[in-house]
DNA sequence: CTGAAAGCGCTTACAG
DNA sequence: CTGAAAGCGCTTACAG
């Protein structure tokens, strides 16, 4: 009795090995790791028998041994800025689904924008020995030298969104410019006639693309462009709100606000509407990742979708292609324009 | 010249072992690795010239080999409903400070809300050899089965705040009860006469506790409990539209809505607007959570704060003093609510 | 098609 | 205080 609740205990608490399964069917563990992996030099019958067997005693590889063995571990390192923005959560969903597929693990860092916990994270995933890494750079990152450190060393490595420009290495991004045009484009035509732009930091590749595309649409359009009608901040809702209240300022006053994030599209918002502008009669404002919050505040804010989750499921399909050399592949997204009210000028006059 | 430069790229190739070490040095490699681990039995002078090398070096051990021979991997899972919220990434925040500092990785599943993707989850770790799991609950977990096997077979766990109450397991909650009932209770004092109560799922703990606060309040103030002003919903935006008509459908009217979740206290203040109630002069809204999006609205609504990071920081601590046995111990967290406009009753008449 | 053997890089009783 | 040896569980040339 007491030797059958051991055995028992035992069933629960040991893993069952190749050797086991050797054992049980008479065969060497070669053959059965063989056969488990679809060699196909094992003859169909002991494949089946194996498989069979491996299946009924709930058989389950020990990573850690295959992984010592093969000298790789079948786990890619992603680094975000930040978790818990839906872009980047969308992203992670998409590298997930694709890599998942192919017996790939994730090991999940965020750099917070900071270079520092950036080189940390790299740091911990060399360590942890992954196959490669997947990244979107920190916004401090400015210098790419930690970087090519690793892809001299012969690191698997595709960028998301944020790209380091100087730098051959595969990447996926969206068409920031395009967004930007066509919103830029869009508000002139609804009868916008001087739209400013509160852009991001100039040395970040995309936010020069968003500026790019807003520029681009003015001069395409005969717009004038001015000068004190382009900021940059940082993308927080305080920064939207100085930006406004900067921009504000000069002469002409613009009456619309290209913004290149939406919590400073969101601030240029709020503090319009606290300056008694209405939005959208008098100032349009836009902004861009469309973020969760953006369809429910007052009114509802133009912003653009990332495509997060479609850009994730690419960059792991580039990884999973990847030879083992970066060859400076780049895959463009088409980004999707969302306009709701706060840029819909004179909505009321539209029904007449 | 080739060799120099075959050699240097082995260099920068080639993971440096605890033999090379040991070969440089002289001694056996079982002496490297004793005092790389700081080995009491090894001598001071022998241990630093050690690590002295393996810093020149820039030896990482490796942690297939070390997990395979430890038969342990220093990784421990976390499963939480979604990444993307603020609360749970908040609470991987506090996880992952504490348990970095400990040495350990982390591997981040979401069950989406889903039975079947928690199981998946599950399964998915320990195929990975965790050394532990942490988790909350998904919504669609009511039978605890898959929990207990585990537990049985002597894995550690931990929960936060989504907690198996028929099972002694260890788990960190915040007080969702007294947060309840202090909002309740407030608004009462501050002249709302009849709060209704949106809740979740009745089988899910945290939201009986909420709804148990709400009726304690309105007990312990004399106030009458309706039963139609209370009712459970999905904690979307969606469902909190619903509730709302369906409940200012009731004789008396409420003029508050005490809400288990920010995304139906949302749905509440949106309907209560576009139904021309004012906010919060008619008609109070409260929330819970603390979303992102909640300061930011108009009005800002009221909500709770549930101390995502210290939940992640304490639930870290259980795990890392956890011995062998789960025992049930809980920690409860103070939350905090976070009075805003939408709750503020005649704020006007206050100046007088 | 199958097996015996070596080895991935570490840790840890065992011996001294 | 240090070393030789075994072994964690797998994979894969090598041999037949």
């Amino acid at each position: 009795m007491y030797f059958h609740i051991f055995v028992e205990m035992n069933w629960e608490k040991k893993h069952i090995t190749i050797h086991d399964i050797a054992r049980e069917l008479k065969i060497s563990a070669s053959t059965v790791s063989r056969a488990l992996n679809n060699n196909p030099r094992i003859s169909a019958a002991t494949r089946d028998m194996v498989q069979k067997l491996a299946a009924a005693h709930g058989y389950q590889p020990n990573v850690m041994a295959s992984s010592l063995r093969k000298g790789r571990g079948n786990t890619v390192g992603v680094i975000v800025p930040n978790i818990n923005r839906s872009f980047f959560s969308n992203i992670i969903g998409g590298i997930e689904e694709k890599l998942s597929g192919a017996g790939f693990n994730l090991m999940i860092c965020q750099s917070n924008e900071s270079l520092d916990k950036e080189k940390e994270a790299l740091q911990t995933l060399m360590h942890a020995r992954v196959d490669g890494i997947m990244m979107s750079l920190s916004m401090e990152t400015q210098d790419y030298a930690h970087l090519e450190k690793l892809l001299n060393r012969g690191i698997r490595m595709v960028f998301f969104d944020r790209v380091p420009d100087t730098l051959a290495v595969d990447g996926v991004v969206i068409d920031d410019h395009a967004a930007a045009f066509r919103i830029t484009t869009a508000l002139i035509e609804k009868g916008y006639r001087h739209p400013a732009h509160v852009g991001g930091s100039g040395k970040i590749n995309v936010y020069r693309q968003r500026k790019s595309g807003y520029l681009d649409a003015l001069k395409s359009s005969g717009s004038q462009v001015i000068a004190s009608h382009i900021t940059e901040t940082d993308m927080t809702r305080q920064g939207g709100r100085k930006a406004f209240r900067e921009i504000m300022q000069s002469d002409p006053r613009p009456d619309a606000f290209i913004c290149a994030g939406d919590l400073a599209a969101h601030g240029v918002l709020l503090e319009a509407l606290k300056n008694h502008f209405r939005v959208p009669e008098d100032i349009a404002v836009s902004g861009f990742a469309n973020e969760e919050f953006t369809p429910h505040i007052t009114p509802p804010l133009t912003s653009v979708d990332q495509k997060g989750l479609e850009m994730g499921r690419q960059a792991a399909s580039l990884f999973l292609e990847q030879e083992a050399t970066n060859d400076g592949s780049r895959i463009v997204i088409e980004p999707e324009v969302l306009f709701r009210l706060s840029t819909q000028k004179e909505i009321t006059l539209r029904t007449e």
